[in-house]
DNA sequence: GCCACCTTGTTTGTATACTAACAATAATCA
DNA sequence: TGATTATTGTTAGTATACAAACAAGGTGGC
């Protein structure tokens, strides 16, 4: 799991890489185009794009809907967990739960148990839109894939879950 | 995390899913986890991480780092312009150069022959920090792909390129 | 039982991002 | 030329994201 050596610059046909740089010659172009970062921050974008076209005016955004499916059946979960489970920090969270709270789609109420936490569930309306909402987020995967090939897109995911 | 099988459970074959499934099988779940937008957020954040780490308390943000890169040698680009080359919409760019502005990186000023347009620069201090910089930007690019090998790297970076 | 520490949640501040609506200037075409 | 259209930039509003500082409720060690 390991990788020391040589980084990954090489799209095209270049020299190693040379941390210490004096004065020598050209050496490789940064090309913005070619890191991942711009690679991921652009096909975000567009993945995006396709999440809002898709769910519509007033569907949820990409995250609402991350915290709606963890909800799933119904099962009551303390806001911070939620966030752990969504890969949303305490202060993320905490905003999605009160739009979709606001939107009538979640209800919170303080845990018996340990009154420093808040349990959230799903409302009747949320359970209620769920299906449909599934539905629409599948085709999104799809739409996002669709320029790749079944194996392409299996070795897409593959990849970036192991960017972790 | 849990992750317990294959990364994409199905695709079929059509992008179009199905819009009514009526009291269906159990059907295939939806694992959030093995979507592609949850696994690119996921990334992304790891990057951000990394990019923050490396460059800094008060180094560039990623997109403050695209836009100086763009600039480069020093070539003098409209704010729009600078913006597409970037993948930021105008009143995203307008923000980011407000803020390189405001640390004295890059100065702006008005297009004597279009008087709509605004000039954005590099200044000399703005010049004077990009080598440096550069050399961070390359080493948070290697840390990203550090769990990949080359091989996977470079094929990440294909597919990624091809989601647009 | 008490105190130190951890966890949970909130608040504030900064930085992306995009939409929509708008003003000013250029370019085009009838 | 004059009107329509397009481009450039700004402003306001919504929604992520994260850091840092804080309050308050649990837990464990002693």
């Amino acid at each position: 799991m390991t990788r020391t050596e040589s980084p990954v610059a090489e799209l095209d046909d270049e020299p190693p890489a040379d941390p210490a740089r004096r004065g020598r010659k050209p050496a490789e172009p940064y090309v913005l185009e070619e890191q991942v970062g711009f690679l991921m921050r652009r096909a975000q974008q567009r993945h995006i794009a396709i999440f809002q076209r898709i769910m519509g005016e007033d569907g949820p955004t990409p995250t609402q809907f991350a915290a709606m499916a963890k909800l799933g059946a119904g099962e009551e979960i303390s806001q911070n967990q939620l966030g752990r489970m969504t890969a949303m920090d305490p202060a993320t969270i905490k905003g999605v739960i009160a739009r979709l709270a606001e939107r009538g789609l979640v209800e919170r109420r303080p845990d018996p148990d340990d009154q420093r936490r808040v349990r959230v569930r799903l409302t009747t309306a949320g359970l209620e839109a769920m299906p449909a909402l599934t539905e629409k987020a599948r085709a999104i995967t799809a739409a996002t894939l669709s320029p790749l090939s079944r194996e392409e897109a299996e070795r897409l995911l593959a990849l970036l879950a192991r960017l972790d």
